[in-house]
DNA sequence: AAGAGGCCCTGATAGC
DNA sequence: TGCTATCAGGGCCTCT
């Protein structure tokens, strides 16, 4: 569920929220999330001083003053809560993403500081928690990823040499993460809509100014969406917690039937299946 | 090596 | 109301 963006949007919350503290204690109610949690994982992270929270594609890195890491991915549908404990303020939930009023199911993992409880919540249990002991075996993780679409690297040479002889579509390509990171099934969608190209494009057959628009594309949705505090699809109701705003300015995921925002032109939102995803398009100015 | 497809899991929603 | 089928923002693994 969340990519990039919405991804980038929890890291700030946690940069606000938890830097510079002291882990107390840390509590796992469900060890079977995507990779089973490691015995050891609660002892590791035991009195570890919080030195940074960094991003790296859709993984949230905590950094430890002792050099080592806890890597976390959301999966589908991770979510990460704050609890303040405050005595005169008992009841304030802070939502990171989506939700604002903390689920009963599935808290699988808490986090105690002095001051306050984060919660992640899971119910898919497609995310994970990592704990690594240092910067080699972080970097050693990430080896297989290609580059961020902010990345100097994502550059018109590096499309071009990617997709030599690729004749998987462009839209397979935006959702893989070896050729870049960060990237998925929304903005992959929404920068093919914005760059007029059709998704179904085998990747060896873009021409060079089609290249050029992805790369531009890619970064420009990705910042806007982190300026609008990420998307969110399955919202819950009743709210004054963060929700993001940026999926108000979808022009084509999730529009299937409806017309296409482009003016002048005609055409109305096909939905269709690659790579068993749901890809959302204009037949008419997507060439 | 590239690409297609299955699979991990729960919950919301649509259709009968 | 209550059943079943389908679909969901990710990404790993296996097979051809």
């Amino acid at each position: 569920m969340p990519e990039l963006p919405e991804v980038e949007i929890v890291r700030q919350s946690l940069s606000k929220n938890i830097k510079a503290k002291k882990i107390n204690k840390v509590l796992v109610r469900n060890r079977n999330l995507r990779f089973k949690l490691k015995p050891y994982f609660e002892n590791k992270l035991k009195n570890q001083f919080i030195s940074n929270i960094q991003r790296f594609s859709k993984y949230i890195i905590l950094m430890f003053q002792n050099k080592s890491f806890c890597v976390i991915h959301l999966g589908m549908s991770g979510t990460i809560h704050i609890i303040k404990n405050k005595k005169k303020n008992l009841l304030t939930n802070t939502s990171f993403y989506h939700s604002p009023i903390l689920p009963k199911k599935h808290n699988h993992i808490e986090f105690f500081f002095d001051d306050i409880k984060l919660i992640y919540n899971d119910p898919r249990r497609f995310g994970f928690f990592l704990f690594i002991k240092d910067k080699e075996n972080l970097k050693n993780l990430f080896k297989n990823y290609g580059p961020e679409p902010f990345d100097k690297k994502f550059n018109l040479n590096y499309l071009t040499n990617f997709f030599k002889e690729k004749k998987k579509d462009i839209k397979g390509f935006l959702l893989d993460q070896k050729f870049v990171s960060g990237i998925g099934n929304i903005y992959a969608c929404e920068i093919l809509y914005s760059s007029k190209i059709n998704p179904l494009t085998p990747a060896k057959d873009l021409h060079k100014s089609q290249l050029k628009k992805i790369i531009k594309n890619s970064k420009k949705i990705l910042y806007r969406a982190i300026k609008e505090g990420g998307s969110t699809i399955r919202d819950f109701k009743n709210t004054t917690g963060d929700t993001g705003q940026f999926q108000k300015k979808f022009k084509v995921y999730g529009r299937d039937k409806k017309n296409c925002k482009r003016s002048n032109c005609l055409g109305t939102i096909d939905k269709i299946i690659q790579s068993n995803r749901s890809t959302f398009y204009c037949k008419i100015c997507q060439k």
